[in-house]
RNA sequence: GGAGAGGUGGCAGAGUGGUCGAAUGCGGCGGUCUCGAAAACCGUUGUCCGGGGUAACUCGGAUCGAGAGUUCAAAUCUCUCCCUCUCCGCCA
């Protein structure tokens, strides 16, 4: 969340970054409502004052062995006097906390202006691949080849479950080792396996509370909430934490399964493996100093592009205009591979810098050398890299005249050197 | 799930109604000593909210797992919840 005193500093400046992420929101009524709070504090906090005065008072007379009887009788007063004011101010709290949690962060300064339509391709790689026939859709393909079993996957949980198979399942597992090692071996992450079930003050933190509460899987037994993403668990590793400052920059990995609702969203690239409600992904989350998170989101940016590289899967890097960020977001990067059957590009990756968006919410601080605390961290994540995309791109792309796919060199290695995918 | 014990500052740990924001130890920071370091010694050392001040700062409030209650007064008493540990049960 946006720092309150910060937004009554700079209210145009707020009520402008709103307006480019085209959210209204009623921000004075909030400094209003703020003005009020602290005039009440004020009020309250001289009654208590009087009060601790009249205590210590009435502690002296006792160890003097006076009679506090008088003293005793004239704080009654002030006591049922705070009783009456502070209820208010709690109220007032918690009204300034909801609305608090409810605005998004302001886009930075470099994020374009403007709608979907204004987001920015600022680089691609790779060339789709050129085909002497009409390449099939991985629906398709995985269905001839019988690696993926659509039909059954619905029968177990409904629409947009899958069950993978055989060869398929073989080819998933390999290609979240494949990016585990990449990042863990020449990234510099740290491999983390953190709980897919997290409560609701997790999900407060990274933002999905309370705004997506509709987009997620609910436990009613044990108000518990199915993660959407690793981003979840793993800010949250620091959740209600004061880190030292000469271990940041911290970077983690985790692989972990994600679940979405995605209600609403029924008859939308809904084909396939496009939108699923259980998917798998390698996640990547970085602690940060503020003062450098920037240059941080353009490393993990690249960091989440090399995985694409090195399976030769051709990509474009989309800069999100400030109309089409996250609720959390100030800055993201979207990584869309190129998928050859479906002739479309697909968002297989975001990236993302939150500032201290997330960190004020979840209470993650650092501290200087002497002991000091110095603010709130800046945390980044981005997908490194979301499968089911990824597993249609290389389906897509790699398929032979044959009907065969072929397994990306990077692969082999971890499919016991298996190079293609065929019916058996 | 049942029975018991417990949650106090960065950490360990005292404190069972009245100058307790909290002894003591460790750690951190500053200093003395030293060519330097260690040891020893001295000093210092939480966070949040609000008022005043350009500022260093200063004044007030809150904070002993969370929330509610009793009281003039709560770390201390009562209730609810969360978490940790030990034993029993169940179980991958």
């Amino acid at each position: 969340m946006l720092d309150l005193k910060f937004i009554r500093e700079n209210p145009q400046k707020v009520k402008d970054g709103l307006a480019a992420k085209r959210v209204s929101v009623d921000l004075d009524g909030l400094l209003q409502l703020d003005l009020r709070r602290r005039q009440l504090i004020v009020k309250i906090d001289e009654l208590k004052a009087k009060k601790n005065a009249a205590n210590n008072d009435i502690s002296r007379l006792i160890k003097d062995k006076q009679d506090p009887k008088s003293t005793i009788a004239s704080m009654k007063g002030i006591a049922a006097e705070i009783d009456a004011l502070e209820p208010q101010v709690k109220l007032m709290d918690e009204q300034i906390q909801n609305i608090l949690l409810a605005i998004p962060n302001i886009p930075h300064d470099s994020v374009p202006r403007g709608g979907v339509e204004a987001n920015q391709v600022i680089a691609s790689w790779g060339e789709a691949p050129a085909f002497a026939f009409k390449p099939k859709t991985h629906i398709e393909i995985a269905e001839d080849l019988d690696i993926i079993d659509f039909k059954r996957g619905t029968k177990l949980s409904g629409s947009n479950f899958i069950l993978y198979k055989g060869q398929g399942a073989r080819l998933e597992r390999a290609l979240y080792n494949f990016m585990l090692e990449v990042h863990t071996t020449q990234h510099g992450y740290v491999e983390m396996s953190p709980p897919v079930v997290v409560n609701a003050a997790s999900m407060t933190a990274t933002g999905q509370l309370p705004k997506m509460k509709e987009d997620m899987y609910h436990l009613q037994a044990d108000d518990l909430y199915l993660i959407p993403t690793a981003e979840v668990p793993v800010t949250n590793i620091h959740r209600d934490e004061m880190l030292n400052e000469e271990e940041l920059p911290l970077y983690y990995t985790a692989y972990t399964t994600c679940f979405r609702r995605e209600a609403g969203s029924y008859g939308k690239d809904t084909r396939g493996l496009v939108r699923i409600h259980q998917f798998d992904k390698v996640e990547l989350v970085k602690f940060v100093d503020p003062s450098n998170s920037y240059q941080e989101l353009e490393s993990l940016l690249g960091n989440a592009c090399r995985i694409f590289e090195l399976l030769k899967i051709p990509y474009r890097v989309l800069m999100l205009a400030s109309g089409d960020l996250s609720f959390a977001a100030a800055k993201c990067y979207d990584i869309e591979v190129y998928a050859a059957g479906l002739d479309k590009w697909l968002e297989a990756s975001s990236c993302s810098n939150f500032e201290d968006f997330q960190a004020r919410r979840g209470n993650i601080s650092y501290k200087g050398k002497d002991g000091k605390k110095k603010g709130f961290v800046h945390t980044l994540n981005g997908s490194g890299v979301a499968l089911p995309r990824t597993m249609i791109a290389i389906l897509e792309n790699y398929q032979t005249p044959d009907g065969d796919v072929l397994v990306p060199e990077a692969l082999r290695p971890l499919m016991g050197g298996q190079e293609r995918i065929t019916h058996r």
